[in-house]
DNA sequence: CGAGCTTGTAGTAGATGTACTACATTCCAT
DNA sequence: ATGGAATGTAGTACATCTACTACAAGCTCG
């Protein structure tokens, strides 16, 4: 039932912050490959990461997580 | 990594709107023990699953799920 | 050039989420 | 009192998520 697709926009706020896959990675208490496979859009996260990516970069989960395209910013 | 707790409100949101697991679940595309399981914590729901109970309720995420408990209502 | 940081890819292994079936219990309505 | 609806429990099976290790490639800084 998870084998749908869920959007997300972390490569977006991680690199706001400027900071890497392993520092977000460590924030988080996750593996370093784990962040990669979630940008990458391998896989969605447990609602437990996706909850924790939400309160590091304090904003609402829908922020970052959406089951629609998120609109392109750029051209 | 989720072998940690998340907390819902999916009880007082049903009982609000007066319909049962059963029908949850069939509105939600996901089998009525999966609503029963999720109930009674004994696992958090996918995230994809997560978003699709926000999106039926019309509410944010946060307002059903969260990484710390819920304030009790009554007494 | 050489070292280190960042990212991508590959593969295995274990934990968690979901489907499904079956049966027990409680409660309400007829 | 009988049946049906709603819920709880148990168990199996499969899919997905996460950890971890290892290696390749690009980039920057010395």
């Amino acid at each position: 039932m998870s084998n749908e697709v869920v959007y997300n926009r972390i490569p977006m706020l991680r690199a706001e912050r400027g900071i890497s896959r392993k520092d977000l990675a460590a924030a988080l208490g996750v593996h370093y490959q784990t962040v990669g496979y979630l940008e990458r859009g391998e896989y969605s996260p447990s609602l437990f990461l996706a909850l924790k990516i939400a309160e590091y970069f304090e904003v609402p989960v829908e922020v970052i997580f959406s089951l629609h395209p998120f609109a392109r910013l750029g051209s």
